[in-house]
DNA sequence: ACCGTAGGCCAACAACTGTTGACACACAAC
DNA sequence: GTTGTGTGTCAACAGTTGTTGGCCTACGGT
């Protein structure tokens, strides 16, 4: 047991508490749950495969620590309606680029059941949350958050799990350009327009 | 070696090697490329792991014949060009659920470099292809076929890898009509519109 | 009827995996 | 200084993996 007289004093093994997750994202980002290998991870952050056991308790452990994610998706009532598929884009854009956490998640989710739950739950916390706080019919609400899923996860996966060059080569501010409509449409427009 | 004197003559052991292609498919769908493990690929066939082996070399050979592919892209120039993006995503609908062979490459790609690579492939080789049939400039010829790669492979990751429910209830008829125009915008329009 | 060979199974290998327990050191409290 | 606890290493475990070679069987050409 790790748990210390004085609950919330620092702890020695902070510094390598915090290897070890720095290790397990990048690992997890880069190859995927099941070719991430605790003994990677471990030697990444120089120590033994043992302390990740103890500190995670499991490999499974490890990747729940490693892939808690918090969209931080902008309040859209506080944005005009029809820049929301913009103000969108741009978010998913920089959060990405900025934390591989995401990328460790999405790799993972296509092999590990664990991980395609933890991102159903994800979507179904944080985005549905998001869309249902300007108002749409509520009937359709996850219906248009699930569309918007599909086209910003599909643009992660082309562009940095699978890099298909021109998604990989292509700027940004064009990118914005091309999705944000689609996006505002998911959001606010009708289907067959 | 397996080089019969007379070379297109039926082989004995046909119905074999279908047994573990199909077979193969199935796990490297349901499962990906490290989880399926040879040995049940070919429980599955009611056949010894080392005939599988014998018949495709290796894990890898076994995979790149499972994942061979033709996504039977249409004819786009005997389409009318305001219905690009329909046809498009019926097909790619109709193609996907008819056969699993998409999902497992999908799967795979994610954690499996040459599954990866293959899908570039894919790619560039029918997908580009068939954008570029019809008559847009050829310098964003790469960038359009990309973005659509985005939504039909987002689309397919939330709908039959995550399994999102909002994705996976939608009925197909609704997907079409909501995914149809940005397609048609990714083929034929302009950013930003 | 004979015999080469393709089809198939069995047992084992070496490598790698997550995981565990025993042991050594260092630091802080008393 | 002693003691206890948190931090870390080492070696080994049991299971699984891809892969290999030997052996038996049964078909098909002659």
């Amino acid at each position: 047991m790790t748990a210390p007289a004085h609950p919330n004093r620092p702890r020695r093994s902070d510094a390598t508490r915090a290897a070890i997750l720095r290790a397990a994202r990048e690992r997890f980002a880069a190859d995927g749950y099941e070719r991430a290998t605790i003994r990677a991870i471990a030697a990444d952050a120089r120590i033994d495969p043992s302390m990740v056991m103890r500190y995670y308790g499991s490999k499974e452990g490890l990747f729940a620590a490693a892939a808690e994610f918090d969209l931080r998706l902008p309040d859209l009532t506080a944005v005009p309606p029809g820049q929301f598929g913009e103000v969108l884009i741009r978010h998913f854009l920089a959060r990405w680029e900025g934390d591989e956490t995401l990328a460790a998640l999405l790799r993972a989710a296509s092999t590990n059941p664990g991980a395609a739950e933890r991102m159903r739950g994800l979507f179904a916390d944080q985005l549905v949350a998001a869309v249902s706080t300007f108002g749409t019919d509520p009937a359709t609400t996850a219906r248009r958050a699930g569309l918007v899923a599909s086209q910003v996860l599909g643009l992660a996966f082309t562009r940095y799990i699978v890099r298909l060059p021109p998604m990989v080569d292509v700027d940004p501010e064009e990118l914005v350009s091309w999705v944000a409509p689609t996006l505002q449409r998911y959001l606010t427009g009708l289907p067959e327009n």
